[in-house]
DNA sequence: GAAGCTATGTTGACGTCATAAACATTAGAT
DNA sequence: ATCTAATGTTTATGACGTCAACATAGCTTC
């Protein structure tokens, strides 16, 4: 987190250095004590010690900026995941990298939102990255190999931990760790493979 | 939609006549057509014809005024909810009432950010809108009358069908009618109790 | 080394925003 | 009819994102 630029700023002059990253990782602290929409450019800038102008030699517009600070929490957020599932039996890896994201969410709300909010959409280039092979990965072992079940519960399972964590975000649901443990239970959800014939057995 | 208000607005002097209602209803209008970053404040009160500082003798904020939207939209939310689910099965009705979430934040995202957003916070109140009766009713019946897993079962599928309305918003994940079908799928999601003992299934 | 080019900063300005204070108008009660 | 409270307007403040014009400094090339 503490980048070369980091170091340099005591230490003068006309040209920063490392703007780019300082601007980052300053986007980064403002979001731990404030909320989204109370980050502003001139405020980022001002921490850095730099124009607000300074800024556009960088990064085309504000919402750029934030999209990079958004890129690296994403970062975060898999590797969160990942340090969970590998800390976790293997049995439990799943449910365990789900609850990971639900409380990075409530350590980390404005980054959170921002990375849902500003971040770059998804293309072939990046929309490989690690917490999206971990689900990948995890699913498919789920579903012993069928790849398009795997591709279900891989909806299913990041549909369910985004919602809750959105909506203790934003206070519909008392934000409680063992409100997580009993929405993220494997043996309540996701039955391990359709039963067969059961498509249609909803209907009377 | 069209009130009083808004019959009067041609007819107009110093007074409005029903400016509260009419600000609700403009900001209503804009959120259809801007994403909720870009409303204004002094953009409603530009719409109705009315200078910017008059909101405030309506309103505390402008968040207070957008607040108010969101109680309106969230009405309208378990309506669509409602009616989906009137409109179908019983057996499918659960799952109806979900996928009208979904479509309801696709056919209104700025609307919907709003409403979660910027949403009233839950009270004892407020809490029991038509969207938590309807959703508590249609758990309780699921679980024939447990309580507890009534309230687990609201808990995941709100938190899935809120994840997949968020996602799909954001881009993360297309929003398409089709996929929204098999991730709410009442066939591999939720299983109908906790099988005696499973909890430990889940390792191979 | 000196000269020049280019990357990287700064200054100042513009239009917009939310909001506050002081003032104007009008609807209703007396 | 007059008074008063409710309801709007004007004007002002400070912050915001962004643009254009200008300043500085680090690097390359001789």
């Amino acid at each position: 987190m503490v980048t070369v630029s980091t170091l340099k700023s005591t230490s003068r002059g006309y040209h920063h250095g490392d703007l780019r990253s300082a601007l980052i990782d300053a986007g980064m602290n403002a979001l731990e004590s404030a909320p989204l929409e109370d980050i502003s450019l001139r405020q980022i800038a001002r921490e850095v010690g730099v124009s607000a102008t300074a800024v556009y030699r960088h990064f085309p517009d504000k919402r750029a900026l934030l999209a990079a600070v958004a890129h690296e929490g994403f970062e975060r957020l898999g590797a969160a995941q990942f340090a969970a599932a590998e800390a976790t039996a293997p049995a439990m890896r799943f449910a365990a990298s789900g609850r990971a994201y639900v409380r990075f969410a409530l350590a980390n709300p404005a980054l959170f939102r921002l990375i849902f909010t500003y971040g770059e959409q998804f293309t072939d280039d990046n929309r490989d990255n690690l917490a999206a092979r971990l689900l990948r990965a995890q699913t498919t072992e789920q579903r012993h190999g069928d790849p398009d079940e795997a591709e279900r519960l891989s909806l299913q399972a990041w549909a369910l931990v985004h919602g809750l964590a959105m909506l203790m975000l934003d206070g519909r649901v008392t934000a409680d760790e063992a409100l997580i443990d009993r929405v993220i239970d494997p043996a309540t959800l996701f039955i391990a493979q359709p039963r067969p014939g059961s498509s249609n057995e909803e209907s009377p």
